[in-house]
DNA sequence: CAAGAGCGGATTGTTGACAATCGACGACGG
DNA sequence: CCGTCGTCGATTGTCAACAATCCGCTCTTG
């Protein structure tokens, strides 16, 4: 089975993963031939790639000049990103614990245990998409994953932001385990104040 | 003057307006070749184009099998977006009551003349435009407009939905005229308190 | 008659070549 | 010596042809 039907998510997935992770400083430019090079395909599918992730503003481009990787948000902005992540989170907590199902518990309960496992290996990037896979896991529960559009670009913001520092990333476990204990024993209130303060 | 140095930006402002101005029912299906011989250029630009629209949650798009108009958000996505669209608006005016720059104000009096003007006219996708311009000028004027790119997804979900009634548009009007007078008159609670019923 | 494999047309995905545009460098003139 | 203009190389923008994939239809078969 093919993790992706074209090319273009692909290699939006690799170079979204490698941005996030720190692995790409910001201000690096891009170059579509070199990076058609790169993953062995033509500047089409890599078209698209930038065009992706300037819309998920990972990549800053300018036309006819080039993309280059974005710069860290400003302090202005992190608040409000701040303020719209757990907006959205929140919600999406509330609307479980309206109709508990056990099957998001038994997938974070998934996730927490790979995310384990990473968090003891060298695979950086893998961890950083393990930590933004909780909380997709959770967004996506709500009214048929609706959210996760708007979601996206928001916690691509944070994670560049934070992804940078690894303690920051095995503190977040231990604070996703908080909250899906917290979740097991249909305590929302709990459950909402550590999903708020973990947002921060 | 070009107002868009590529295609790409042309079809995709074209279509986008029509969209938003309910021109094209939800549900309806896009053939690129369709859409490039309609435009005039090649797929590319078309595929750009389409790509950019998905993103921004007008279209939904599945790979290998076509794109079609996204259909109108649900009643759950419609309040979490409204105060996603509150929460940064409203950020915007406040941060500008904290250095009121007369510039913001001149530019939405220009707008708002503009939008009177367009009110008489039978331009409609114009009208929608001038709408979303008002508040794209408002959010653009905080953090040099860092903001845009978030806030973009969120408007365009709401006028969807809403510019489909004249009506709405024509209160509209109203509604600005007043947040601008009260932003005149330097008084931050009442714009602030007219913006957000405005956004509902 | 129903279910499923296989064919055919239509549509998207990919590619490499060609055109347009921009930034840097150097020559020229003040 | 400094500023300006023009040329050149590099890079992005556009295009049309080719390949891969999917949907609907038909034909077979139990």
């Amino acid at each position: 089975m093919k993790l992706f039907s074209n090319l273009q998510e692909q290699v939006s997935a690799n170079l979204r993963m490698r941005i996030v992770s720190g692995q790409i400083a910001p201000g690096t430019e891009f170059r579509e031939h070199e990076l058609a090079e790169e993953f062995g395909v033509s500047r089409g599918p890599i078209r698209d790639t930038l065009l992706t992730l300037t819309k998920e503003g990972l990549l800053h481009a300018r036309p006819n000049i080039g993309v280059r990787v974005a710069e860290l948000a400003s302090p202005f902005k992190r608040k409000v990103i701040v303020r719209l992540r757990r907006e959205i989170e929140n919600t999406a907590l509330t609307t479980w614990f309206e109709h508990p199902d056990p099957v998001l518990l038994e997938r974070l309960d998934t996730n927490l245990a790979a995310y384990k496992v990473a968090c003891g290996g060298t695979d950086f990037p893998r961890v950083v998409e393990l930590d933004m896979m909780f909380h997709r896991t959770l967004v996506e529960s709500a009214d048929g994953g609706s959210l996760v559009a708007l979601w996206l670009p928001v916690i691509l913001q944070m994670l560049v932001m934070y992804s940078r520092h690894r303690n920051n990333l095995m503190i977040s476990h231990d604070e996703h385990a908080a909250i899906f204990a917290a979740m097991q024993d249909k305590d929302h209130e709990k459950a909402s104040s550590l999903l708020v303060r973990h947002i921060a």
